[in-house]
DNA sequence: TTTTAGGCTTGATAAATGTCAAGAAAAAGA
DNA sequence: TCTTTTTCTTGACATTTATCAAGCCTAAAA
């Protein structure tokens, strides 16, 4: 890998501490490449052979079942996915694609594995991350089995708005398609979503959003930092 | 804690392995209660002081959110739970309650990472079991979005038949109105699901399952490792 | 044993969500 | 720029799931 990518890893959470020789000696072993979009990274079921970071661009973690489909998370720069297979070596859980032309890094799992065992920074750094992981999908569990799909949708508007610091007016950051897969409805339902958060002064155009009142709009969608809030 | 119970905890696949001062360690600060059942041990968004193991009984883990509640697993012996929060030392994002009577060791979280810190043997060993967890709840992502209710329960007394080492006939684990709640419906639904699945074999009689049509359920319900495999 | 409480089931009905089909809008490609 | 393709939206309708109310069953308590 040239080490122009070096430092843009390094600043990783997962990386930040660690030995500088053990840090050389993962990334020595890794390469970048880059992909087009919709590009099928890596298919449920394969054995995981690499860790993976997106330096730039997008990718969707995906899975299906008996023909059906659904968006499970969304990667962004900087960070890795399916850290947990790499560490258990046991096979992909989701599907991941590119949503548009992206940068990856590839990290062979069994040097991740072998630094893992004589770095202890590095270790703590993986087990913080992975318990990360774990609580985003506690949370995300929680969010589809106690809320309706219009109570998803108006958290999930006020989630993105904290992103956008706060803004009453932001875009989405996805494909419409893709967050109603998401957020475990259809397209159809997702319009319909969309028109029933008018009565909360929700207005979208396109992937503009407007929330026009805000304490209307959190009245009704009771946030929880035990299910909103990614970041603990 | 009593010295009686260091060989059941040590035998977990989180402590085994691990020098034995520091296991000795651990346990010194740590202390056993019996609790009675339906005792709310843990509500969310508490600190967590501390990680919990089951010797006996058994623990649901559930989560709440304008007033209404959702089961989100059962712990049984000899296990841990809320590992997660007690390594990131952040509020526990699930309660939990005793079913029955129960007697549960508790280790302060601090020493948990103080040890994690200094033993490597034990490190790898929590990110081992903290990737397992999270791939749990993955599944059961998958499961609760890519599966109707019916193809849930089906899919359930699957997984539950081979715990009872592939019986066609063996008893439900917990109570109908909990298992609902796990599977993501009402009680009365479930009733009709189970009404449901005679059409594919299954029999059920107070908490006496019973397969007569191990292929035609198997049909209905594909059951896939990357959804229904726990154990991997 | 009888009583009582809680869980379970059933039917009727309502609400939420999905499906299908068609047209509108937007994005991608020529 | 003009097509072509895909996504988004809308309406009509079907299916799934929840709610409410009542009765039944089981098991603990008196």
């Amino acid at each position: 890998m040239p080490r122009s990518h070096f430092p843009e890893v390094r600043q990783l959470d997962l990386f930040e501490g660690m030995q500088e020789d053990h840090f050389l000696s993962l990334m020595r072993g890794s390469y970048v490449q880059n992909f087009p979009p919709q590009i099928e990274l890596i298919n449920e079921g394969d054995p995981s052979d690499f860790l993976h970071i997106v330096l730039s661009g997008s990718v969707d973690l995906f899975s299906t079942w008996n023909r059906r489909e659904t968006s499970m998370a969304t990667v962004r720069p900087i960070s890795t996915f399916i850290l947990a297979a790499t560490i258990k070596d046991a096979p992909y859980l989701m599907s991941a694609r590119t949503l548009e032309k992206s940068r990856i890094v590839l990290v062979p799992s069994e040097d991740v594995r072998a630094i893992f065992d004589i770095d202890p920074v590095f270790a703590r750094a993986i087990v913080t991350e992975l318990a990360q992981c774990y609580r985003s999908v506690i949370k995300s569990t929680k969010d589809l089995k106690l809320r309706s799909s219009l109570e998803r949708l108006a958290n999930y508007l006020l989630r993105q708005q904290i992103r956008a610091d706060g803004a009453a007016e932001f875009d989405l950051a996805i494909e419409k398609r893709r967050l109603a897969s998401f957020l475990g409805m259809t397209p159809e339902n997702l319009s319909r979503a969309f028109k029933g958060l008018q009565a909360y002064g929700v207005m979208v155009e396109g992937v503009k959003v407007r929330i026009s009142n805000q304490q209307d709009l959190e009245r009704f969608a009771k946030p929880s930092p035990l299910i909103d809030d990614y970041s603990t």
